[in-house]
RNA sequence: GCGCAGGUGGUAGAGUGGUCAAUUACAACAGACUGUAAAUCUGUCGGCUUCGGCCUACGAAGGUUCAAAUCCUUCCCUGCGCACCA
């Protein structure tokens, strides 16, 4: 009974669509067969982010039901890159810098997933068969789809619109990762909404392939109520390494009309709590404090409880007291040192000029006092650095 | 292969010989106001600078000119149309 109201909650909250439906999901869910259920991810950095936590934390609540979950590292299309995301402009990445990702990946989904134990999550790499798959393997793949069903797709139906480029190789994106299903021989797929259409390939060609009925499990984005707007979260994305500081100054950055999602995709909150809170700020409650609860709940999950209450303590602190906070990031200088020479080597500021143009706004202080001039020299160490609101940094 | 239209800063998109480090919008950053929210207002938004300037940049390489994002040549790339269609 108990186990029927879980399966509810994990095919239900924060879930976008089911395909080929949720009763499908749930019926097999319900006569307890061990499905297996992968997440892809590309190793282009060597963090994770909020929105691959979002998936992490469905696939958890699989692992609880007993269902088998890989996480697989696509270092395969990694390492080809691609050529005309130009946005990215990312650099191909080694085969070292690729591994090296992985492990940190490993550690940061080890948050959610259970690597051990009898049901242990396993970590996967598609090079592992898609770099051996020759021409014809790839012609035989490429001939299950059909060039009107790629350009179903948003990107490519706007992009043909608007007359701009669509590179052949780019259709085959969407197949390699849909093989991965197929080389998996997996049940299922969990993945953000805007996989959709990647992870549909993949139930394409695992029916075609294997006549096998995937099921693909898409997750909402986190956004806000008119669910367009993603807008200022990009800068203020978490990344799963922050600091529990970090964490929750980010959240608290964010639009309050991001919160309701989040507190559904991000935390364990229940829905009826989520419901009541609703109530209370529709009542009048200052959504701050809402929020600095939804801060909280999210740092929780990575650095535990008092971990949290400290990020908590020292939120208020900094930012309503306009104190200076008990941590923060130490540099070691010498005095003498022109100070922009530093930052910039530091990577604090972007240039000189960058660093001119914050004083000139009048942004830096050096324990409270605002400097004017940019050229300053670092005249003792052990103090306090401000520049904008939230850059500190100790001068040791 | 031929013809036409294009390639400009993080993005979109002006500019067609000097007044262009390049109008404008968005994004970003900073200041004011706040709840490190939103909205709003103001400023900044290539690099270096002895604050006089200097250097690097408008697909690439050459050229014309006192002077080129702008003109010419060649090349590369994109879209569209025509041709080709085994």
């Amino acid at each position: 009974m108990e186990n029927k109201e879980q399966i509810n909650d994990v095919i239900t909250r924060g879930v976008e669509n089911i395909y080929p439906s949720a009763d499908f999901l749930r019926a097999k869910l319900e006569r307890g067969e061990k499905l297996t259920i992968y997440l892809g991810i590309d190793p282009t950095g060597p963090t994770l982010h909020l929105g691959h936590a979002i998936a992490l934390k469905k696939l958890s609540e699989f692992q609880a039901l007993g269902c088998k979950i890989i996480m697989l590292i696509g270092d395969f299309t990694a390492m080809i890159g691609d050529p005309t995301d130009k946005k990215a402009t990312r650099k191909q990445l080694t085969r070292e810098e690729v591994l090296n990702n992985c492990k940190l990946y490993k550690k940061q989904a080890s948050v959610f997933l259970n690597f051990k134990g009898d049901n242990p999550a396993e970590l996967k790499y598609n090079s592992k068969w898609l770099a051996k798959m020759n021409f014809e393997d790839v012609l035989n793949l490429a001939s299950k789809m059909t060039v009107s069903q790629m350009l179903e797709r948003d990107m490519f139906e706007n992009r043909m619109k608007e007359g701009r480029p669509i590179f052949l190789h780019e259709f085959m994106y969407p197949l390699m990762q849909g093989y991965d299903s197929v080389a998996m021989d997996v049940d299922g797929e969990v993945g953000g909404n805007d996989q959709t259409f990647n992870m549909l390939v993949g139930r394409n060609l695992l029916k075609e392939l294997k006549n096998k009925e995937k099921f693909v499990l898409t997750m909402k984005l986190l956004t806000d109520n008119s669910g367009t707007k993603m807008g200022k979260t990009e800068g203020n994305m978490l990344s799963l390494i922050d600091d529990a500081n970090m964490m929750y100054g980010k959240v608290m950055a964010w639009e309050d009309s991001l919160m309701w999602n989040a507190f559904v995709l991000c935390t364990n909150v229940d829905a009826e709590e989520i419901e009541k809170m609703k109530a209370e700020v529709s009542g009048g409650k200052n959504p701050r404090d809402i929020k600095m609860r939804l801060a909280y709940e999210i740092a929780r999950i990575y650095y535990g409880d008092s971990k949290a209450k400290k990020a908590e303590k020292e939120f208020v602190k900094t930012f309503q007291k306009k104190e200076t906070p008990d941590e923060m990031e130490e540099i070691k200088v010498n005095v003498g040192d022109l100070l922009a020479d530093v930052l910039v080597v530091r990577g604090f500021v972007k240039s000189k000029s960058d660093f001119r143009r914050l004083v000139e706004e009048g942004a830096v202080t050096i324990d409270g006092e605002k400097i004017s001039d940019f050229q300053i020299k670092i005249e003792k160490t052990n103090v306090v650095l401000k520049i904008g609101k939230k850059r500190f940094i100790k001068l040791i």
